[in-house]
DNA sequence: CTGAAAGCGCTTACAG
DNA sequence: CTGAAAGCGCTTACAG
């Protein structure tokens, strides 16, 4: 285990060659002779060498670390899709030789980010998600530092990756209204994620897609925590909806456990889908009709966009990734 | 802007000091006059000067990185604790200076942390569980490579904090006894997690501590899954037990949907308690008895202890933190 | 109180 | 094909 400090010096000493070749070797890069570079590999195998990252990240002018931005805000951290994600990026940067740094943001505190960017410690930045008028966007481009955005976004200059929520959304909304739902509700949360409104669009979409569709739609937006939704259910249940799309697992879990507590029979009385198809409502009775996405692969393809930019190669502004609708028990079947 | 890379050599040429001069004024390290002091520090300040991290750390050989290590197991990885932890960690590793470097691992996989520990990425780790046969543990403790355990551990020789788990599920299995419950069954996850046992044991002191108590206690680990745990709950439901004790908050959602599938009522026909009081069950109703554990708190002293060890500081071997019952509705009251 | 110099462990023109 | 030397941006004995 004392090789553990073996350096580049060393292995040149003890080999009699010099460290110029050591490197070589070692980087493959330069013309170096066969030989040598055999014996070079065959010490360092033999002795568990292995570079200092950092040193080599000095004499670069790189770190090897990627920046992986998260919300620090409590609740919004919990939901399942950044551990997901942080998983697709933290196995592929792994891959690729590089590690994964976190900075945890809130709207109006991104010094963590900032640290980690006039520190030098990082190489690029994933953002985990967008919103309207986005701090660490708004940073990171104002600093040049190389980034990719998991989520959309209206400025055509940044790289992005995403679900396509928009079409998720009006498919499934659709395949609700071709089973002849009348009155449908929409429930979301916080308007500044550019995923609420992308829904929200593809929800509009379903309606204007089918003209002769005379049903009432009801939207609520920017709903936060269980009292609220249990305020909008009563309402809802009043009215006699008969469907109810939740935005996310979080909100969905709330609708149910109001539905629940009055006694509503899903999808008898009532109808409610969802999105993520998250363990947050695995296992639920009856099983909830959902958008599924495959976050770990989100997670690792903006991965590997960063690392190309890093690379300077040429990427595509804009990435659009698949969903899958699952039909379950909370719908009634088409 | 072009600040940025401003180095320590361009300001000693600026005012025409030696850069030993501003290191010193830097780090304030080594005697200097007060005036040269505070006209480098006043450059630094005007021209927004942030010294190179990581040539820095080259030169101290240290990283200012943090590892924590996560479980990469899918499911595990979706629990709210890790990502509360993380909120804790990072915030107080930020304010210290150090960034929190991640490394997902899973019981046969360690390369993650491997690789961030042979190439010198990180200064020490923070592990945040703790097994029986605790590969990473093994690894960090054969490199020598200085680290804290979120947990408990047998091996006295590790520093380790952990939420007071024992005494917690002896306190509230004593209290679900003193109301005269007579059948009661234990819930749990993977048998070689060490709260596991450790929730075991107090759930087990709880009858010790009651010679008197003549009723049936049923124990099932190593639950994995939903559709094992309808099939306990079916059991236990013919056995006409009156209250479950889930391990965790996933646990206990199968479980809860078990029973609502069922039509049992809670807490009349079967009482149910939990741990974590995640937001996974938040919302639910009736409300879950759980206990109530400040993760955040325990991921913030987690890496100062850490932040002591790397300061050659003297740190307890084991820290034990609170933990609070919090009596509500799926239970009969007391 | 201050500075010249060596060093941290690599890489990379440049010269041979 | 190989090496001496300078450099990445800091720190830190050592000397004055």
């Amino acid at each position: 285990m004392d090789d553990k400090n073996l350096t580049i010096g060393d292995i040149a000493a003890e080999l009699g060659v010099s460290k110029t070749t050591v490197s070589r070797a070692i980087s493959g890069k330069g013309r170096i002779g066969e030989q040598t570079r055999e014996r070079v590999l065959e010490y360092i195998e033999e002795h568990h060498y292995s570079p200092n990252v950092v040193a080599k990240g000095l004499a670069q002018n790189k770190t090897f670390n990627l920046g992986m931005v998260l919300p620090g805000d409590y609740n919004i951290v919990e939901l399942p899709f950044f551990q997901n994600c942080m998983l697709g990026i933290s196995r592929t940067a792994s891959s690729h030789g590089y590690d994964v740094l976190i900075s945890m943001v809130t709207a109006d505190d991104i010094t963590q980010l900032e640290r980690a960017v006039t520190n030098r410690k990082i190489d690029g930045v994933i953002l985990t998600r967008t919103l309207t008028d986005d701090a660490p966007m708004k940073y990171l481009k104002e600093n040049g530092v190389p980034f990719v955005a998991i989520g959309s976004a209206d400025d055509e200059s940044v790289v992005q990756i995403d679900n396509d929520h928009q079409t998720a959304c009006r498919e499934l909304t659709g395949k609700l209204l071709e089973c002849g739902i009348k009155r449908i509700a929409l429930i979301g949360g916080d308007e500044r994620y550019i995923v609420t409104r992308s829904r929200l669009s593809g929800f509009e979409d379903a309606f204007t897609a089918r003209k002769r569709w005379n049903g009432e739609k009801q939207i609520f937006l920017n709903v936060d925590g269980s009292s609220e939704v249990e305020h909008i259910v009563d309402g809802l249940l009043a009215d006699r909806t008969e469907c109810i799309v939740c935005m996310d697992d979080f909100l969905c879990g709330c609708v149910l456990n109001a539905l629940q507590q009055r006694r509503i029979e899903i999808p008898e009385q009532m109808q409610v889908v969802s999105f993520y198809d998250s363990t947050t409502l695995a296992y639920r009775m009856p099983s909830i009709t959902s958008i599924r996405y495959d976050v770990e692969e989100l997670g690792r393809m903006a991965c590997e966009l960063l690392l190309k930019i890093l690379d300077d190669e040429e990427v595509k502004r804009r990435t659009l990734l698949g969903y899958e609708v699952r039909m379950r028990n909370s719908t009634r079947s088409a």
